[in-house]
DNA sequence: TCTGAATAGTACACAATTCAACTATATCTA
DNA sequence: TAGATATAGTTGAATTGTGTACTATTCAGA
Protein backbone atom coordinates (compact mmCIF):
# COMPACT_ATOMS: atom_id res chain seq x y z
CA UNK A 1 0.00 0.00 0.00
CA UNK A 2 2.50 2.67 0.84
CA UNK A 3 4.91 3.51 -1.80
CA UNK A 4 7.65 4.15 0.61
CA UNK A 5 7.35 1.58 3.70
CA UNK A 6 9.07 2.54 6.21
CA UNK A 7 10.22 -0.98 6.70
CA UNK A 8 11.98 -2.79 3.57
CA UNK A 9 14.18 -5.50 4.74
CA UNK A 10 14.34 -7.91 2.01
CA UNK A 11 15.46 -10.75 4.00
CA UNK A 12 16.69 -12.20 7.17
CA UNK A 13 20.09 -11.50 7.09
CA UNK A 14 19.75 -7.74 5.72
CA UNK A 15 17.53 -7.52 9.07
CA UNK A 16 20.31 -8.83 11.45
CA UNK A 17 22.61 -6.90 10.14
CA UNK A 18 20.90 -3.84 10.45
CA UNK A 19 19.97 -4.60 13.79
CA UNK A 20 23.64 -5.40 14.31
CA UNK A 21 24.35 -2.30 12.65
CA UNK A 22 22.71 -0.18 15.13
CA UNK A 23 24.03 -1.58 18.18
CA UNK A 24 27.63 -1.22 16.81
CA UNK A 25 27.01 2.57 17.24
CA UNK A 26 25.53 2.25 20.88
CA UNK A 27 28.73 1.53 22.36
CA UNK A 28 29.26 1.87 26.42
CA UNK A 29 26.93 1.31 29.11
CA UNK A 30 23.02 1.62 29.12
CA UNK A 31 23.54 -0.15 25.54
CA UNK A 32 21.16 -2.73 25.93
CA UNK A 33 18.52 -0.81 27.58
CA UNK A 34 19.06 1.15 23.91
CA UNK A 35 18.87 -1.85 22.16
CA UNK A 36 15.46 -3.19 23.51
CA UNK A 37 14.26 0.83 23.25
CA UNK A 38 14.87 -0.17 19.87
CA UNK A 39 13.89 -2.93 19.35
CA UNK A 40 10.45 -1.87 21.04
CA UNK A 41 10.11 0.93 18.00
CA UNK A 42 10.86 -0.68 15.27
CA UNK A 43 8.11 -3.55 16.38
CA UNK A 44 5.53 -0.95 17.17
CA UNK A 45 5.98 0.92 13.67
CA UNK A 46 6.08 -2.34 12.11
CA UNK A 47 2.67 -3.54 13.08
CA UNK A 48 1.08 -0.36 13.39
CA UNK A 49 2.54 0.14 9.35
CA UNK A 50 0.92 -3.60 9.19
CA UNK A 51 -2.25 -2.63 10.12
CA UNK A 52 -2.58 0.58 8.76
CA UNK A 53 -1.69 -1.29 5.20
CA UNK A 54 -4.78 -3.77 6.37
CA UNK A 55 -6.93 -1.61 7.14
CA UNK A 56 -6.48 -0.05 3.73
CA UNK A 57 -9.44 1.40 2.10
CA UNK A 58 -11.76 1.38 5.14
CA UNK A 59 -11.20 4.88 6.00
CA UNK A 60 -9.94 3.43 9.21
CA UNK A 61 -6.49 3.60 10.46
CA UNK A 62 -4.98 1.70 13.35
CA UNK A 63 -5.88 4.60 15.87
CA UNK A 64 -9.76 4.91 15.18
CA UNK A 65 -9.71 1.13 14.81
CA UNK A 66 -7.99 0.07 18.33
CA UNK A 67 -10.56 2.47 19.51
CA UNK A 68 -13.95 0.89 17.84
CA UNK A 69 -11.88 -2.64 19.24
CA UNK A 70 -12.21 -1.24 22.98
CA UNK A 71 -16.46 -0.72 21.48
CA UNK A 72 -16.72 -3.60 19.77
CA UNK A 73 -15.74 -5.49 22.87
CA UNK A 74 -17.74 -4.12 25.31
CA UNK A 75 -20.83 -3.55 24.03
CA UNK A 76 -23.14 -4.04 27.05
CA UNK A 77 -21.33 -0.61 29.14
CA UNK A 78 -20.80 2.63 27.92
CA UNK A 79 -17.52 4.11 27.25
CA UNK A 80 -16.72 7.48 27.48
CA UNK A 81 -13.90 9.25 25.02
CA UNK A 82 -11.77 9.72 27.94
CA UNK A 83 -11.69 6.27 29.11
CA UNK A 84 -10.70 5.56 25.55
CA UNK A 85 -7.89 7.92 25.89
CA UNK A 86 -6.72 5.91 28.10
CA UNK A 87 -6.78 2.68 26.78
CA UNK A 88 -5.55 3.36 23.40
CA UNK A 89 -3.11 5.57 24.86
CA UNK A 90 -3.80 8.52 22.69
CA UNK A 91 -4.81 12.17 23.88
CA UNK A 92 -8.33 13.17 24.84
CA UNK A 93 -7.93 15.88 21.95
CA UNK A 94 -6.87 13.23 19.58
CA UNK A 95 -10.23 10.77 20.54
CA UNK A 96 -12.62 13.63 20.15
CA UNK A 97 -11.00 14.20 16.49
CA UNK A 98 -11.16 10.38 15.85
CA UNK A 99 -14.99 9.91 17.74
CA UNK A 100 -15.89 12.87 15.31
CA UNK A 101 -14.66 10.78 12.00
CA UNK A 102 -16.29 7.62 13.53
CA UNK A 103 -19.19 9.28 14.10
CA UNK A 104 -19.17 11.04 10.88
CA UNK A 105 -18.74 7.05 8.98
CA UNK A 106 -21.81 6.38 10.79
CA UNK A 107 -19.71 3.76 12.98
CA UNK A 108 -20.13 5.00 16.29
CA UNK A 109 -23.06 6.66 18.40
CA UNK A 110 -22.78 9.71 20.99
CA UNK A 111 -25.10 10.22 23.20
CA UNK A 112 -24.97 12.34 26.83
CA UNK A 113 -24.65 10.42 29.70
CA UNK A 114 -27.68 10.18 32.04
CA UNK A 115 -25.18 10.35 35.57
CA UNK A 116 -22.78 12.73 34.33
CA UNK A 117 -23.66 15.85 32.45
CA UNK A 118 -19.95 16.60 31.62
CA UNK A 119 -19.53 12.77 29.49
CA UNK A 120 -20.46 11.60 26.27
CA UNK A 121 -21.30 8.03 26.29
CA UNK A 122 -20.03 5.93 23.00
CA UNK A 123 -21.26 3.02 21.21
CA UNK A 124 -20.78 0.74 18.60
CA UNK A 125 -23.44 1.48 15.79
CA UNK A 126 -25.13 -1.49 13.82
CA UNK A 127 -22.88 -0.66 10.89
CA UNK A 128 -20.24 0.03 13.45
CA UNK A 129 -20.52 -3.87 14.53
CA UNK A 130 -21.02 -5.09 10.69
CA UNK A 131 -17.61 -3.65 10.16
CA UNK A 132 -16.18 -5.24 13.18
CA UNK A 133 -16.73 -8.83 12.24
CA UNK A 134 -15.48 -8.39 8.76
CA UNK A 135 -11.87 -6.45 9.61
CA UNK A 136 -11.06 -7.72 12.86
CA UNK A 137 -10.53 -11.50 11.56
CA UNK A 138 -7.99 -10.08 8.75
CA UNK A 139 -6.31 -8.34 11.30
CA UNK A 140 -5.53 -11.03 13.74
CA UNK A 141 -4.44 -13.00 10.62
CA UNK A 142 -2.14 -10.54 9.40
CA UNK A 143 -0.47 -10.26 12.93
CA UNK A 144 -1.12 -13.91 13.53
CA UNK A 145 1.84 -15.24 10.82
CA UNK A 146 4.41 -12.89 12.77
CA UNK A 147 3.73 -13.83 16.13
CA UNK A 148 3.44 -17.45 15.65
CA UNK A 149 7.06 -17.94 15.34
CA UNK A 150 6.95 -17.44 19.18
CA UNK A 151 5.87 -20.56 21.07
CA UNK A 152 2.92 -20.63 23.53
CA UNK A 153 5.79 -20.25 26.50
CA UNK A 154 7.74 -17.87 25.09
CA UNK A 155 4.60 -16.02 23.96
CA UNK A 156 3.59 -16.16 28.13
CA UNK A 157 7.29 -15.24 28.79
CA UNK A 158 7.41 -12.32 26.41
CA UNK A 159 3.92 -11.11 27.54
CA UNK A 160 5.20 -11.38 31.50
CA UNK A 161 8.30 -9.43 30.99
CA UNK A 162 6.56 -6.85 29.25
CA UNK A 163 4.25 -6.37 31.16
CA UNK A 164 6.40 -6.07 34.42
CA UNK A 165 8.25 -3.01 32.08
CA UNK A 166 4.59 -1.40 31.25
CA UNK A 167 3.75 -1.37 35.21
CA UNK A 168 7.06 -0.16 36.22
CA UNK A 169 7.14 2.92 33.86
CA UNK A 170 3.30 3.49 35.07
CA UNK A 171 4.54 3.51 38.24
CA UNK A 172 7.61 5.77 37.34
CA UNK A 173 5.20 8.37 35.84
CA UNK B 1 6.18 18.75 30.75
CA UNK B 2 3.42 18.06 28.93
CA UNK B 3 0.19 19.50 30.50
CA UNK B 4 -1.46 16.21 29.33
CA UNK B 5 0.42 13.56 29.65
CA UNK B 6 -0.61 10.24 27.47
CA UNK B 7 0.53 7.62 30.62
CA UNK B 8 -1.18 9.19 34.00
CA UNK B 9 -1.16 5.93 35.70
CA UNK B 10 -1.03 7.23 39.97
CA UNK B 11 -0.29 3.82 41.36
CA UNK B 12 0.47 -0.13 40.14
CA UNK B 13 -2.61 -1.04 41.01
CA UNK B 14 -4.15 1.36 38.73
CA UNK B 15 -2.18 0.14 36.21
CA UNK B 16 -3.15 -3.13 36.10
CA UNK B 17 -6.66 -2.73 36.14
CA UNK B 18 -6.01 -1.01 33.12
CA UNK B 19 -4.60 -3.45 31.50
CA UNK B 20 -7.10 -6.13 32.71
CA UNK B 21 -9.93 -3.89 31.64
CA UNK B 22 -8.36 -4.07 27.98
CA UNK B 23 -7.83 -7.68 27.74
CA UNK B 24 -11.54 -8.20 28.87
CA UNK B 25 -12.31 -6.51 25.91
CA UNK B 26 -10.56 -8.76 23.63
CA UNK B 27 -12.20 -12.00 23.99
CA UNK B 28 -12.02 -14.82 21.20
CA UNK B 29 -8.89 -16.22 19.88
CA UNK B 30 -6.03 -13.88 18.76
CA UNK B 31 -6.45 -12.34 22.50
CA UNK B 32 -2.74 -12.54 23.20
CA UNK B 33 -1.57 -11.32 20.18
CA UNK B 34 -3.54 -8.45 20.80
CA UNK B 35 -2.41 -7.73 24.06
CA UNK B 36 0.68 -8.02 23.15
CA UNK B 37 0.38 -5.54 20.41
CA UNK B 38 -1.37 -3.18 23.22
CA UNK B 39 1.74 -3.79 25.52
CA UNK B 40 3.96 -2.83 22.91
CA UNK B 41 2.43 0.28 21.71
CA UNK B 42 1.94 1.03 25.65
CA UNK B 43 5.34 0.60 26.47
CA UNK B 44 6.93 2.57 22.80
CA UNK B 45 4.75 5.65 23.71
CA UNK B 46 5.63 5.66 27.48
CA UNK B 47 9.57 5.24 26.38
CA UNK B 48 9.15 7.81 23.79
CA UNK B 49 6.99 10.41 26.05
CA UNK B 50 9.35 10.13 28.83
CA UNK B 51 12.20 10.88 26.06
CA UNK B 52 10.49 13.94 24.89
CA UNK B 53 10.04 15.02 28.24
CA UNK B 54 13.56 14.97 29.74
CA UNK B 55 15.24 16.29 26.26
CA UNK B 56 12.40 19.59 27.59
CA UNK B 57 13.67 22.67 26.48
CA UNK B 58 17.23 21.38 24.37
CA UNK B 59 14.91 22.08 21.16
CA UNK B 60 15.17 17.90 20.47
CA UNK B 61 13.19 15.34 20.74
CA UNK B 62 13.03 11.32 20.47
CA UNK B 63 13.50 11.55 16.67
CA UNK B 64 16.04 14.19 16.28
CA UNK B 65 17.53 12.70 19.38
CA UNK B 66 17.93 8.86 17.98
CA UNK B 67 18.98 10.45 14.60
CA UNK B 68 21.78 12.15 16.57
CA UNK B 69 22.93 8.61 18.65
CA UNK B 70 23.71 7.15 15.39
CA UNK B 71 25.68 10.34 14.73
CA UNK B 72 27.53 10.21 17.84
CA UNK B 73 28.27 6.67 18.08
CA UNK B 74 29.93 6.37 14.61
CA UNK B 75 32.02 9.79 15.25
CA UNK B 76 34.78 8.27 12.46
CA UNK B 77 32.50 7.20 9.40
CA UNK B 78 29.95 8.90 6.84
CA UNK B 79 26.75 8.36 7.80
CA UNK B 80 24.05 9.74 5.31
CA UNK B 81 20.17 10.49 5.68
CA UNK B 82 19.19 7.47 4.06
CA UNK B 83 20.69 5.27 6.60
CA UNK B 84 19.90 7.41 9.30
CA UNK B 85 16.23 6.62 7.98
CA UNK B 86 16.35 2.77 8.26
CA UNK B 87 18.65 3.07 11.78
CA UNK B 88 15.65 5.10 13.46
CA UNK B 89 12.11 4.07 11.18
CA UNK B 90 11.01 7.41 9.56
CA UNK B 91 10.90 7.75 6.59
CA UNK B 92 13.45 9.61 4.21
CA UNK B 93 11.04 12.28 3.51
CA UNK B 94 10.96 12.96 7.83
CA UNK B 95 14.77 12.52 8.37
CA UNK B 96 15.11 15.44 5.21
CA UNK B 97 13.33 17.66 7.49
CA UNK B 98 14.71 16.06 10.81
CA UNK B 99 17.99 17.11 9.27
CA UNK B 100 17.17 20.55 8.05
CA UNK B 101 16.37 21.04 11.57
CA UNK B 102 19.71 19.77 13.61
CA UNK B 103 21.51 21.80 11.03
CA UNK B 104 19.99 25.35 11.63
CA UNK B 105 20.51 23.93 15.12
CA UNK B 106 23.80 23.86 14.67
CA UNK B 107 24.28 20.13 15.80
CA UNK B 108 25.31 18.75 12.60
CA UNK B 109 26.73 19.38 9.38
CA UNK B 110 25.72 18.49 5.54
CA UNK B 111 28.55 17.67 2.95
CA UNK B 112 28.28 16.44 -0.86
CA UNK B 113 29.99 13.00 -0.24
CA UNK B 114 32.99 12.58 -2.42
CA UNK B 115 32.30 9.12 -3.55
CA UNK B 116 28.73 9.18 -4.70
CA UNK B 117 27.31 12.37 -5.75
CA UNK B 118 23.67 11.62 -5.16
CA UNK B 119 24.28 11.41 -1.36
CA UNK B 120 25.01 13.76 1.20
CA UNK B 121 27.43 12.72 4.23
CA UNK B 122 26.36 13.77 7.64
CA UNK B 123 28.38 14.38 11.06
CA UNK B 124 28.07 15.59 14.44
CA UNK B 125 29.12 19.77 15.11
CA UNK B 126 31.55 20.18 18.20
CA UNK B 127 28.27 21.63 19.57
CA UNK B 128 26.48 18.61 18.57
CA UNK B 129 28.93 16.67 20.22
CA UNK B 130 28.74 18.31 23.15
CA UNK B 131 25.02 18.87 23.79
CA UNK B 132 25.01 14.63 23.16
CA UNK B 133 28.05 14.35 25.99
CA UNK B 134 25.46 16.43 28.28
CA UNK B 135 22.30 14.44 27.05
CA UNK B 136 23.04 11.05 26.83
CA UNK B 137 23.53 10.49 30.61
CA UNK B 138 20.21 12.14 31.54
CA UNK B 139 18.41 9.94 29.04
CA UNK B 140 19.65 6.73 29.90
CA UNK B 141 19.54 7.16 33.91
CA UNK B 142 15.69 7.89 33.23
CA UNK B 143 15.55 5.09 31.25
CA UNK B 144 17.36 2.61 32.99
CA UNK B 145 15.15 3.32 36.47
CA UNK B 146 12.44 1.53 34.75
CA UNK B 147 14.25 -1.14 32.82
CA UNK B 148 16.00 -1.99 36.05
CA UNK B 149 12.93 -4.33 37.29
CA UNK B 150 13.96 -6.20 35.29
CA UNK B 151 17.31 -8.76 36.15
CA UNK B 152 20.25 -8.99 33.56
CA UNK B 153 18.98 -12.66 32.61
CA UNK B 154 15.28 -11.41 32.02
CA UNK B 155 16.27 -8.69 29.59
CA UNK B 156 18.28 -11.59 27.77
CA UNK B 157 15.29 -13.06 27.00
CA UNK B 158 13.25 -10.27 26.16
CA UNK B 159 16.14 -8.89 23.45
CA UNK B 160 16.06 -12.63 22.69
CA UNK B 161 12.26 -12.50 21.77
CA UNK B 162 11.81 -9.22 20.35
CA UNK B 163 14.65 -9.76 17.61
CA UNK B 164 12.71 -13.18 16.86
CA UNK B 165 9.57 -10.97 16.49
CA UNK B 166 11.72 -8.32 14.66
CA UNK B 167 12.93 -10.67 12.09
CA UNK B 168 9.91 -12.60 11.34
CA UNK B 169 7.99 -8.82 10.87
CA UNK B 170 10.99 -8.19 8.43
CA UNK B 171 11.20 -11.14 6.73
CA UNK B 172 7.28 -11.22 6.29
CA UNK B 173 7.36 -7.66 4.86
C1' DT C 1 28.36 1.73 -24.11
C1' DC C 2 23.65 2.58 -23.98
C1' DT C 3 19.40 2.05 -21.80
C1' DG C 4 16.28 0.96 -18.18
C1' DA C 5 15.87 0.26 -13.34
C1' DA C 6 17.22 1.47 -8.75
C1' DT C 7 18.78 4.79 -5.25
C1' DA C 8 19.58 9.42 -2.72
C1' DG C 9 17.82 13.57 -1.49
C1' DT C 10 14.39 16.83 -1.50
C1' DA C 11 9.99 19.94 -1.99
C1' DC C 12 5.28 20.58 -1.36
C1' DA C 13 0.68 19.44 -0.21
C1' DC C 14 -1.82 17.00 2.90
C1' DA C 15 -2.82 14.14 7.10
C1' DA C 16 -2.33 13.15 11.80
C1' DT C 17 -1.23 14.56 16.34
C1' DT C 18 -0.33 17.62 20.09
C1' DC C 19 -0.47 22.01 22.89
C1' DA C 20 -2.83 25.54 25.10
C1' DA C 21 -6.88 27.38 26.32
C1' DC C 22 -11.65 27.36 27.23
C1' DT C 23 -16.57 25.92 29.03
C1' DA C 24 -19.28 23.10 31.72
C1' DT C 25 -19.89 19.99 35.30
C1' DA C 26 -18.64 17.40 39.31
C1' DT C 27 -16.13 16.70 43.63
C1' DC C 28 -13.74 17.80 47.63
C1' DT C 29 -12.98 20.51 51.73
C1' DA C 30 -13.03 24.13 55.01
C1' DT D 1 -22.88 25.47 51.52
C1' DA D 2 -19.14 28.28 49.24
C1' DG D 3 -14.98 28.20 47.09
C1' DA D 4 -11.22 25.82 45.32
C1' DT D 5 -9.81 21.97 42.61
C1' DA D 6 -10.32 18.33 39.36
C1' DT D 7 -12.40 16.18 35.36
C1' DA D 8 -14.77 15.72 30.58
C1' DG D 9 -15.07 17.32 26.24
C1' DT D 10 -13.96 20.39 22.79
C1' DT D 11 -11.69 23.94 19.66
C1' DG D 12 -8.01 26.32 16.96
C1' DA D 13 -3.16 27.04 16.31
C1' DA D 14 1.07 24.87 15.92
C1' DT D 15 3.90 20.88 15.38
C1' DT D 16 5.11 16.68 13.36
C1' DG D 17 4.81 13.00 9.97
C1' DT D 18 3.43 11.05 5.37
C1' DG D 19 2.39 10.53 0.17
C1' DT D 20 3.61 11.80 -4.16
C1' DA D 21 6.37 13.43 -7.39
C1' DC D 22 10.48 15.22 -9.06
C1' DT D 23 15.81 15.70 -10.24
C1' DA D 24 20.25 13.88 -10.19
C1' DT D 25 23.12 10.10 -10.00
C1' DT D 26 24.55 5.30 -10.02
C1' DC D 27 24.20 0.58 -11.31
C1' DA D 28 23.12 -3.60 -13.97
C1' DG D 29 22.43 -5.95 -18.04
C1' DA D 30 21.68 -6.32 -23.21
Amino acid sequence: MNSDPIIAARSFEEAEERIARVFQRLPGDGQQNTALIHLIKHLWKWLAESANDELGDSGLNVVSFSALIMLYSAPESAVNPSELSQCTGETRTNMTRICNELEQLGLICRTPSPTDRRRVDLALSDKGAAVMDELLPKLRARSGVAFDVLSREEKDTLEGLLKKLVLAFEQQA
